[in-house]
DNA sequence: ATCGCTGCAAAAATTTTGCAGGTAA
DNA sequence: TTACCTGCAAAATTTTTGCAGCGAT
């Protein structure tokens, strides 16, 4: 998992103002969430739970616990869902204000991630919607290919 | 499932002419196989395993087989993959001679399919190879939104 | 007569859910 | 105190695999 390089800059953000957004909407701060936001604000790229749940020291919290936290932050849009095809969900943090939309580059043998910060389709999207008389048209895209590295 | 309008024309393939390619590479046309070929020859869009399962006249063959079915199918290139981001592959039959890259656009209410011929990205595909030092570059994506008939 | 393919059953992996008890607010 | 959360266990899905026997070539 070599390339880990992010084009993009998202700032990292505190975990008080994370902690914030629950309390917001007045949820708990627990252990739990607390250890899965710090684990995913050091984190650049998506994670599976599985991962956020070996990065936590000791078992810290209980997997199923993992998987209700990531569905209650993205609901309230703290994080944002990826999905590489390989049939389990990824999870990445959104900044504050930003709607979480951008796209990857992932290696095929390595597994590595280069965050893509453009996003190429928005008045396709719109063009795409009109002709097919669709409302509220999204789309998920991401790049496979072989890193640099895995080229040797 | 309303929306099965496609805007594209696959010709659809005569079954000798799928069951040849399979003859060709010197594997066995069974009654499983001929079955699930047959299915999918008539289905325009994406199909879960489980429902050329459902398809398939009263179980005449076993789940596992069209999971077998279905990975060499895809090996021989003669379907493709989908993801629709629920987490259940797709699958789509291959035109002779085609590559299979295309997209869809789905509806989130009622899983209605629109077949997206155009592709949008081969040129962004390789400024983002070059910029990133990948090789072999491809790319997964499809579009989502609310259909004419889910509106009302 | 091969070797590949199938059905059946079991296992693996991911994700969801019920419930009783615990804790943040 | 009162919801909301958590851990544990069980279940629901999707997908893979082992094995013995059958069948296409």
């Amino acid at each position: 998992m070599k390339p880990s390089t992010h084009a993009h800059s998202r700032p990292p953000q505190a975990l008080s103002a994370l902690t914030g957004r629950l309390r917001g909407q007045s949820r708990k701060i627990t252990g739990p969430r607390q250890a899965i936001l710090e684990i995913l604000r050091r984190h650049p790229h998506p994670m599976t739970n599985r991962e956020i749940f070996a990065a936590m020291p000791k078992g810290r919290c209980d997997l199923a616990t993992i998987y209700r936290a990531m569905h209650l932050l993205e609901e309230m849009g703290m994080v944002q869902r990826f999905d590489f095809g390989d049939g389990t969900a990824r999870f990445e943090l959104v900044g504050e204000g930003d709607d979480g939309h951008h796209h990857h580059l992932v290696c095929t043998r390595c597994a590595g991630v280069v965050e893509i910060d453009e996003c190429f389709l928005r008045e396709i999207e719109s063009r795409i919607a009109a002709r097919n008389g669709f409302k509220a048209v999204t789309h998920k895209l991401e790049f496979f290919g072989i890193c640099p590295e895995c080229q040797r």
